[in-house]
DNA sequence: AGACCTCTTTGACATATGTCAAGAAGGTGA
DNA sequence: TCACCTTCTTGACATATGTCAAAGAGGTCT
């Protein structure tokens, strides 16, 4: 990350112009982007992801996700967190178990932006 | 296994219904978008796509890029081998200089893949 | 209370990534 | 040929990222 940038903020909109549409990018605006695509650019989180939108609320706990990819549940968490800061996915504590679930408005938010003037 | 208490919860899609059960995401699958999408995933290199996508053919020689994101020359040649490396350019010497075309198909795809995988 | 279960945090490590300086490679024109 | 221009590669470095083991935090059950 080029130091020339400044610091990103935590929660940035959900919505982003198209990537076309605009003369050009600002600095700020690249930087919230590039920050949801890394949360998103990642195997292991995609398959996460999947997998929770394949469910019937589009969630999964934890304990479900782990199976999924054989990594240790210290990763998993890490994974989850990620794709939580990236306001791709809630949490949520049910007893003893932790529901993630996926925001489409996020990932939708994405794919709008990546669909730059033609659509 | 926990039992999966449902919540219900509006959060329906902006655009379209939920499809029926996508195919889980295979390992393969998976690497495949992480790397497109790792390639799109930096600040730098979505400044100079939108650069490039503002400009009549939608593309640019690099002495245009280079100005535009306070960079070394070897930094941005980086970059740009990045996003030929993804497909998402394709690169063309013309005299002395190298001027990089957007492959608008290979972002609309992406675009296309996460709008399959979300609603 | 205490044992137990699920998940997260911490600390450590290896690898990946972004960056620049220096020099090389490819092309132009005298 | 030589000087010059534009771009790329190499090598080195600092930071970011993904991973695990161990310990901690939060909740349940007897």
């Amino acid at each position: 990350m080029p130091k020339t940038l400044p610091m990103l903020q935590d929660r940035s909109p959900i919505c982003c112009p198209p990537l076309g549409n605009s003369p050009r990018l600002t600095t700020d605006d690249a930087l919230a982007l590039a920050l949801r695509l890394k949360a998103l650019a990642d195997p292991v989180r995609l398959q996460l992801l999947v997998h929770m939108l394949n469910q019937p609320d589009q969630e999964a706990c934890t304990c479900e996700l782990a199976p999924l990819v054989e990594l240790s549940e210290p990763t998993i968490s890490h994974h989850l967190k990620k794709l939580e800061g990236a306001g791709l996915v809630v949490k949520e504590r049910r007893g003893m178990s932790v529901y993630y679930q996926v925001v489409p408005e996020a990932i939708h938010a994405i794919a709008q932006t990546l669909h730059l003037k033609c659509c």
